[in-house]
RNA sequence: GGGCUCAUAGCUCAGUUGGCAGAGCGCGUCGCUGAUAACGACGAGGUCUCAGGUUCAAGUCCUGAUGGGCCCA
């Protein structure tokens, strides 16, 4: 079967009959059910890992689409709750929304006013969708929105753009102009969003694609610049100065996200420097032992910014040690001295990184040394200092400012106790040196060259001179040791350099309010529910949101910042920015607001007067453009009506790793800002896909896996079902061998079942009205799959509204296996009947009934499959059924068709058979020998009533003559019990012999009943009483010659042995028609095909049996004519070996 | 250093108010089959990561530890 071509055959079928549409003019006017997209970063082709969560959107959308308004049955428990107040309010909020009149030409309306992509796959007809109201049927179905999102703006287009062009820096960005460059990012992200979404449509999402979101649209910028303003309205916006990890190829300062996303294990060169001590400046201390020959030994990881050092911090609770090694002194922490040192690593890397060497080790490896002396740090400080470059005019300010300070958060896990302070270099040092008054040196230009003040550092890059700074404080005898240091250091998270420590203007959010986004995050359900714990933390911690980057593809950040006098203003939207345009409103008109063309835009200083204030240059963070969605793409600014009737979204997901700082974030704080509520009332989010092995993929080791290529040879329904089994919070194994198994659990055995039913349906001229059942014509199995189908329904229903349609894909798995191996197995034989009798009718009218049930609820998940069901089993059967089976209502359960009696009764036939089997095979006896009696004898009602109803089944699957019941088999049970002595030696120490003696020779008949029953069994030994449990010995049953046996917790099945001569005839001839049956279907005849059959054989007792039995094998394998010689001609041929003896068959059509 | 999370058979994972440790795949033996790309029985394979606690009873609840993952500093 070629379920990728199935695949295709329905895309073009939804195609030809607009079956997307046609779905949303059958909801128009319903209640509203809203789920907002987090946008799709348009910078790349799709891959699978983003299949994973437009897998949810799809199948949580597909089924709310046709779900009932209430859930069909009152859920049980407190997290249910959730789901009913939901759906409550979702009828609520129906009953106050405006008329469908007003609201149903919704996308039309509220379209952006310019689509951003012009090329985009865009269809006006198409997005006018909902043309004609039609009268909906009361009670079931929702009206969705539909609407995908695009991420477009950002550094990681510019990244590909400038890789494209060719460019290696933001100079050859303004030299061959930013308009140009901006430009093609816009087209990269319109070529890919396209790109995006013909590979969505394969995965079988519907989505109301002309009318996709472009977060690059006008609408979206300036949606963000009306919460910036608010933000500034509030006292929220400022210019700080920080000292921001910075990327030096992309000219950029990187926010606390974006650095977070870029941490990898490197080495770097660390050096140990001393710094020799000035005359002690303190009154009275000027006679102490800090002579002139005493150095502080400092440790950095970053030599470059030893040019910048200002000072030295020490921990002033800390004991110190002063070594004295030849005519030198030095001090340092005195844990640092002598503990071994380790790089703070974890896992694989913690293992391959080299060792260090203990400071002591390194004192002993330049000679003898001593401790001199032991102090507090609090004595160091106030103390002076020649710094390591003092000679250098760029760090002349530091020169008289050398000093040691004191400091909390000294470590004594690693360095040497004192530590380097730069802070123009670093981000706590920057703190530090701000909170002390101290100098801060910036040695960096924005490309990370040292400025020409540095000397031989000038010109050079920051990541270039570490053997230049160590070869200078070598020559000056300045350097103590140096080393390889293996750490987790940041690295820019799109093009990989490293970051540095970089003293910089950014702008701010301050995160003052972040309790109102907190009380905002908890106003939503999160699955799972830690995520709500987990961004609390995150918003808790957060320090405050930078959101300019200097940069040029992005929002432009509306801040007017005035030269003159250094006021700034926050600029609200376009009509504001018109209003305010002093000059070069013409040049900008018709524009787009990104750079350059916004910033040719001037207004007046409101404060000082200037007339030409310009926009700052950066733009924005790109996660402000996706924060604003839940505003401007339901119509906030535009449409208040509207936005009312969509917020706040039923339901995001989105993956985890990354949007509690990223999407989630974001998306909560504009929502606060502007309204104060969370903009989403359910949020779930899911792990990552991993390959077959477990390991992420990665193009570079090429186990990545295209989405396309996945599409092709897997097909996206098993795609899909393996992304819906998968516990959300967990990771998923993706690849050919995962979805090979999820095929061959689910997939074909359900598809087989579906064919058997076809094949012998349009055989048969079934018909489901003509043929249909009525209740009381319904045969025990058939009440029960029904009864197990009405269970199926309600836990679909609750997994669905709950968003937990894992739960519905293990019951939907199991209840797969039961109708294929079960319910279908044993009703084969129902269908082959002639004519229409009325069991066959009611057989085919419950597997229609349940094939057609089932296909609706695996409807969501695997569209594709259930799409070419239903157009077999119901499109093409019945006039006036709906074109697709996603127009048709979901299924409601009947609570009065579930009989769970009858299921327990049959989970017990299924043990009573089992033990048989078992039976059997403890006896050697082969299921093709027929036997004359099975015993069922159990204590539990529930089994004696299963074997009496099903019988005729038992009989058949066990091949016996007769079944018989009783209540116990303990008459006919003969047991041996040996001690179990690895526990029993464990349990009784010294009185093992005995209790051994003891267990050979007690009742075991009564010992095992007791394990039966679940009571342990009480042993005399000696005057003492031992407690057998189960494990303490290991018992042999045996139910006499006449019985073969077996049993399990209180039930027990015997067969009767003895195999009379006619019993033996009958299973030879079973043996034989087996054979002739193999060979009628290796020789391609068809199953009605008539044969004459020949059976020729060495063996008195098969020729024997096949005399005796010969009507009984005519029959089965629908022979004719039964001869012993050789058939010749175009006959089929072949020589089997049975147990009695060898047999040639041989077969031609009659 | 802090937060969150996970840990069940060789592998992938179920285990829903605490009640006799399960499935699929893989492996071995046997059986069954006009039963489909199958199906069934039996077997090997488990200290449910470890240590405490609550309880008549803990894979499940609590505390701590160890290890993996994510995040923060």
């Amino acid at each position: 079967m070629d379920f990728p071509a199935l695949e295709r055959e329905v895309l073009a079928l939804w195609e030809k009959a607009r079956a997307f549409e046609r779905l949303r003019e059958l909801s128009a006017g319903k209640p509203p059910w809203s789920f907002l997209d987090g946008p799709i970063t348009a910078n790349n082709p799709m891959g699978v890992h983003h299949a994973w969560g437009r897998t949810y959107k799809d199948l949580y959308q597909r089924y709310h689409a046709c779900a009932p308004w209430a859930p069909a049955s009152p859920p049980a428990d407190a997290a249910a709750a959730n789901a009913v107040a939901s759906a409550a309010n979702a009828v609520a909020s129906a009953a106050n929304a405006p008329a469908p009149a007003a609201s149903a030409p919704a996308s039309a309306a509220n379209a952006p006013a310019s689509a951003p992509c012009t090329a985009a796959p865009s269809n006006a007809t198409a997005a006018a969708v909902p043309t004609r109201n039609v009268a909906a049927p009361a009670g079931w179905g929702h009206e969705l929105r539909y609407q995908n999102g695009f991420d477009c703006q950002g550094l990681w287009v510019e990244v590909e753009v400038e890789r494209e062009f060719g460019y290696q820096s933001k100079r050859d960005i303004e030299q061959h102009g930013i308009d140009t460059f901006v430009e093609a990012c816009k087209a990269r992200a319109c070529k890919f969003a396209a790109v995006q979404t013909e590979q969505s449509k394969r995965l079988g999402q519907w989505m109301d694609w002309a009318n996709s979101y472009y977060t690059m649209s006008d609408e979206n910028n300036y949606a963000i610049w009306a919460f910036l303003k608010k933000c500034h309205e509030r006292g929220f916006i400022y210019k700080g100065v920080d000292v921001m990890p910075w990327c030096a190829r992309c000219g950029t300062g990187l926010s606390h996200m974006e650095v977070s996303e870029g941490y990898r294990v490197v080495g770097h060169t660390s050096v140990f420097v001393k710094f020799p001590l000035r005359a002690d400046p303190r009154p009275g201390e000027s006679a102490g032992p800090f002579h002139p020959a005493t150095s502080l030994l400092v440790w950095t990881t970053t030599p470059w910014t030893l040019s910048s050092n200002v000072a030295a911090a020490v921990k002033p609770d800390m004991t110190y040690v002063k070594v004295r090694q030849g005519d030198q002194f030095y001090i340092l922490g005195k844990p640092h001295f002598s503990n071994p040192r380790s790089q703070p690593l974890e896992g694989e890397e913690k293992k391959s990184a080299p060792p260090l060497m203990a400071l002591a080790a390194m004192f002993k490896n330049n000679g003898d040394f001593e401790i001199v002396e032991e102090f507090p740090g609090s004595q160091l400080v106030g103390l002076t200092y020649d710094g390591p470059f003092d000679q250098l005019d760029g760090a002349a300010e530091a020169r008289t400012a050398h000093q040691v300070v004191a400091w909390e958060e000294v470590t004594e896990k690693e360095g040497t106790g004192i530590v380097h302070i730069a802070p123009g270099c670093g981000s706590e040092d920057y703190h530090l040196g701000k909170a002390l008054g101290l100098p801060r040196i910036a040695p960096l230009y924005e490309d990370g060259t040292f400025r020409q003040d540095f000397g031989f550092l000038g010109g050079k890059r920051f990541d270039a001179v570490a053997d230049d700074v160590v070869a200078s404080l070598k020559e000056r005898g300045l350097l103590f040791a140096r080393e390889k240091y293996m750490h987790r250091y940041p690295h820019c998270w799109r093009c990989k350099e490293e970051l540095v420590y970089r003293l910089v203007d950014e702008w701010f959010i301050s995160m003052s309010w972040r309790e109102e986004i907190m009380n905002a995050a908890r106003q939503a359900r999160w699955i799972p529910e830690w995520g709500l714990d987990r961004e609390l933390d995150w918003l808790r911690n957060m320090g405050d949101w930078m959101i300019s980057k200097k940069r040029y593809w992005g929002l432009a950040l509306p801040i007017w910042e005035c030269r003159g006098c250094g006021h700034f203003e926050v600029i609200g939207g376009r009509e504001e920015l018109q209003a305010r345009a002093v000059k070069g409103w013409a040049d900008f008109e018709g524009r787009s607001p990104h750079r350059p063309w916004v910033d040719a835009v001037k207004i007046r200083c409101e404060q000082c007067g200037t007339e030409d204030v310009s926009r700052v240059r950066d733009v924005g963070n790109p996660w402000l453009d996706a924060s604003i969605v839940s505003l401007s793409t339901m119509g906030f600014f535009r449409d208040r009506a509207y936005w009312e009737k969509w917020f706040p979204a039923d339901f995001v997901v989105e993956a985890l790793p990354g949007q509690f700082r990223n999407w989630f974030y974001a998306l909560l704080t504009v929502s606060t800002m502007m309204t104060g509520r969370s903009p989403f009332k359910v949020l779930k989010g899911h792990g990552l896909v991993l390959d077959d092995n477990g390991k992420p993929m990665h193009k570079s080791e090429g186990n990545a896996i295209w989405f396309e290529d996945a599409a092709e040879k897997f097909g996206v329904d098993v795609m899909r079902w393996l992304y819906a089994s998968t516990p959300p919070e967990r990771n998923v194994l993706f690849g050919p061998k995962h979805c090979d198994d999820a095929r061959r659990e689910v997939i074909i055995p359900w598809w087989n079942v579906y064919r058997f039913f076809c094949d012998l349906a349009s055989v048969d001229g079934f018909n489901p009205v003509e043929h249909a059942a009525k209740a009381e014509e319904r045969t025990l199995l058939d009440r029960w799959i029904l009864s197990d189908l009405q269970e199926l329904i309600r836990v679909a229903h609750e997994a669905y509204s709950r968003f937990d349609v894992l739960r519905f894909c293990n019951e939907a798995r199991r209840f797969i296996e039961d109708l294929s191996t079960w319910y279908v197995r044993r009703s084969r034989r129902r269908f082959y009947a002639d004519g229409w009798p009325a069991d066959k009718r009611v057989a085919y009218a419950t597997l229609y009934e349940v094939l057609t049930t089932l296909n609706r609820l695996l409807a969501p998940i695997m569209p594709f499959l259930s799409e070419t069901m239903y157009q077999n089993l119901v499109a093409r059967q019945t006039p006036g059924a709906a074109e697709s089976v996603h127009h048709t209502p979901f299924p409601q359960a009947d609570a009065a068709r579930v009989d769970r009696e009858l299921s327990a009764q049959v989970a017990a036939l299924l043990k009573i058979v089992s033990l048989g089997r078992a039976a059997r095979k403890s006896a050697d006896l082969k299921t093709r020998q027929p036997l004359a009696e099975l015993i069922v004898a159990s204590a539990d009602e529930t089994k004696r009533r299963a074997a009496e109803l099903f019988r005729d089944h038992l009989l058949e699957e066990l091949n016996v003559k007769a079944v018989s019941l009783r209540d116990s088999a303990a008459d006919l049970l003969r047991v041996t019990a040996a001690a179990n002595m690895k526990y029993v030696g464990a349990k009784f120490g010294k009185q093992t012999a005995e209790v051994k003696k003891g267990i050979e020779t007690a009742d075991a008949k009564a010992m095992a009943l007791a394990f039966d029953s679940g009571r342990p069994f009480m042993l005399q030994v000696g005057n003492a009483t031992a407690t057998l449990e189960p494990t303490d010995v290991t018992l042999s049953k045996s139910w006499g010659d006449e019985w073969a046996g077996a049993d399990d917790a209180g039930t027990t099945v015997l067969l009767c042995r003895k195999v009379t001569k006619e019993l033996r005839h009958e299973g030879i001839a079973r043996d034989i028609i087996r054979q002739v049956q193999n060979l009628r279907k290796e020789s391609g005849l068809d199953i009605s095909d008539r044969v004459v059959l020949s059976l020729q054989t060495d063996s008195a007792e098969i020729r024997e049996a096949a005399a005796t039995q010969a009507e009984g094998i005519l029959g089965e394998t629908l022979g004719v004519e039964l001869t012993d010689r050789p058939l010749g001609g175009d006959s089929y041929r072949a020589d089997v070996v049975l147990d009695e003896g060898s047999l040639t068959i041989g077969l031609r059509r009659a």
